[in-house]
DNA sequence: ACCTTATATGCGCATCTATGCTTATAGTTT
DNA sequence: AAACTATAAGCATAGATGCGCATATAAGGT
């Protein structure tokens, strides 16, 4: 019980559900994540984690980058659906769809690019 | 987005993924909630409208009581799915369990019966 | 009309959450 | 080892959440 409540608390936040939506993308790393949802270094970073703590993702370290992904193998039935209704619902969503874009836009460095962070089309509504 | 949001909010607490676990089973008013659970009215109907605002629930009036059920007909795809992990999730939770037996023993008598209120085994563990 | 019963709601409070700012840590480069 | 870079973590704070208490509302019985 305590773990779903985790699991569930993960998901229901707006910068975590967007970087739930990258991430069923591609690997990406925080600076990439930064950059694509146009957010601070340490908001990607603890929404990261909360997402990590919750079974979600997996991380692996590639020199000064911390890299997140779905953690395909550790997880569990009620995990992979509650990714799926996420899936689901996020599938026509615009923001979500301006995010995965800019992922692709996006480099490999991190806070210093800071004054790049372009925030066009960054409602929070949809 | 948003009603992905707040339907995972509905989800992450304790005292409505148990509300909900009594729902699978069958329709049931607040008192009989608030027995099944062991916890206050206000409790009861509070958490009740929170997730039929989530659109998981449906109610029914019948004289002086509230009946609320799952709104089968009513749910999108991703309430579907969040229900099913829900569901997994709780299958061999002992508490889920325990409130089920709760809920046949349950009548449909409200706050004057408050004193009956049972308590034991009811940590809120697992 | 009045009383009783089941449920809903306003208020207040303790607690939790999300985030920015700042600082620490880990890894790289020179 | 010193400087640099990507990420994490401590602290403070505004806002959200859960819940009890008291009260309001709704429906039915007398």
């Amino acid at each position: 019980m305590k773990e779903l409540i985790k699991a569930a608390k993960a998901l229901s936040d707006e910068t975590r559900l967007r970087i739930l939506n990258l991430l069923l993308e591609r690997e990406a790393c925080v600076c990439e994540v930064m950059q694509a949802l146009g957010i601070s270094q340490t908001r990607a970073s603890r929404n990261l984690k909360i997402l990590s703590d919750a079974g979600f993702l997996k991380m692996r370290r590639e020199g000064l980058w911390t890299n997140y992904s779905i953690d395909s193998d550790g997880l569990k039935d009620y995990q992979i659906r509650l990714i799926e209704a996420a899936k689901e619902a996020l599938k026509d969503n615009k923001l979500a769809a301006i995010d995965k874009e800019r992922l692709q836009e996006a480099e490999r460095v991190g806070s210093s690019c800071a004054g790049k962070i372009c925030t066009i089309g960054l409602s929070s509504e949809a």
